[in-house]
DNA sequence: TTATTTAACTTATCCGTACAACTTTAGTAG
DNA sequence: CTACTAAAGTTGTACGGATAAGTTAAATAA
């Protein structure tokens, strides 16, 4: 057993002793001062311990309020994080997008709910394929909708080898704050098993991603229709308490 | 503009001076007590600034030696976080499990790939469907492989109504700490069609999660089959560093 | 040269004090 | 009773100093 240093003694007391219920969830904690008396111990400390606490999510302090007790122990999260969007899409980096559809659009009421913007909304629509460098194999077809005022980064000649959002953030500036990734499975329609190759009515495992600036304005949204057995999706969660 | 405190324009200043490469990355900055001096402030103020600067992901500190700076700028990360491996599943609560397979299996080659574990190792077997409450619908077939010392939680009369993992948790201390979860689509075999009540070939999405204990030891490996259109893996993905 | 020990240096912990900024409560005026 | 004001209470920031604990590099011994 190793000797702990006097805050983390401290955070792992206040933390038990709120776990005992002596300071229920939802209540504040006493004050500095009066803790300080409590321990016998310096602010300085305290605040050390109590800042150990805020991070592992048991408490809740802001300057001039009381400390409040918002949860009876710490949580055991998952998280999955990515150091950039790139890898939230998770392609292999050795593929490059052929792009055979350009065109502006408005929504009609069934793309309005597949995009999940208003009927009537200006888009414009890319649609291309997805090929692999080396055996210039097909791994899926992609529809990306981009508001009608990035249209131009279309002309880039580099376009093709880069990720729309990555264009657009770096032409335009406009940033992924928040996004939405849904999956699911659907047998392909007359027209995607065309474009991709396939059996009519073959799986494909469906991508759709939808991505958000700072002010919360939905900016893209792309389809991703992989056929089965060419693409899988694959994530991993590591517990963050794994210290 | 607001006067931000002193300890946060170091922080900036700092990180400022990083990015310009006045430290590049992999050398040390200079020791806190000479920064004190640079900057003309207490050890105190100083410390908190490096402190920002350690939880933004620019330097590494260790007691006794000096600070090093490890990124040039703060990383994009994006998050994606649950406060409990339920949300990793993401199963509505509503749902149920019917059991209707139970057995001991000794991995055979093919199973070995699938599940990710060794040709002749012992596993228990529990496949079933899961339905909804409400509707009685049914909304997936799960093949649920753990090993074999875990198999007498199926006594419990409440099996049925928990996640597997979590019984496991809590009969035998075992705990998720990595959890490497797959998605992808597949036609149904005949078997998992006749099981769903589903035409032959008709379109799955297939989502592998393979548990590991905090030994890095494979303990539980599930295997859910969706009909499509009847289910849709959802997240949600934050830029962290939207404060 | 190689391994060990020592000394110098650096960060971590811990104490104390004072003031600023913010929140909440109590009091007051209308 | 309501709206505003003032006071009390609480947390945040910033200063200073001293000792402990860990790392690194130099000095020493084999």
């Amino acid at each position: 057993m190793e000797k702990l240093p006097l805050y983390k003694t401290l955070a792992n007391t206040l933390g038990q002793r709120i776990y005992d219920g002596d300071w229920s969830v939802g209540t504040n904690l006493p004050s500095e001062a009066s803790l300080c008396e409590s321990f016998n111990t310096s602010r300085h400390t305290l605040r050390h311990a109590l800042q150990t606490l805020e991070v592992d999510g048991l408490v809740l302090r802001r300057q001039g309020a009381a400390t409040q007790v918002i949860s009876r122990q710490k949580q055991r999260r998952f998280i999955q994080s990515f150091n950039s969007p790139i890898d939230i899409l998770s392609y292999p980096r050795n593929t490059y997008r052929v792009n055979l559809v350009e065109e502006f659009i408005e929504l009609d009421k069934p793309m309005s709910e597949l995009i999940g913007s208003s009927v009537g909304s200006s888009w414009y629509h890319i649609g291309g394929i997805r090929k692999q460098h080396d055996t210039e194999q097909t791994i899926a077809w992609t529809d990306i909708y981009i508001l009608p005022q990035f249209a131009s980064l279309t002309s880039d000649p580099e376009h093709t080898q880069v990720m729309v959002f990555e264009q657009i953030e770096k032409k335009y500036g406009t940033r992924i704050d928040r996004a939405e990734v849904d999956v699911s499975a659907v047998s392909a329609s007359p027209l995607i098993a065309k474009r991709l190759d396939l059996k009519p009515h073959a799986s494909c495992l469906v991508i759709t991603r939808r991505y958000f600036d700072a002010q919360d304005k939905l900016f893209e949204v792309t389809f991703t229709y992989h056929p089965e057995n060419k693409y899988v999706y694959s994530m991993e969660f590591k517990s963050s308490s794994s210290a």
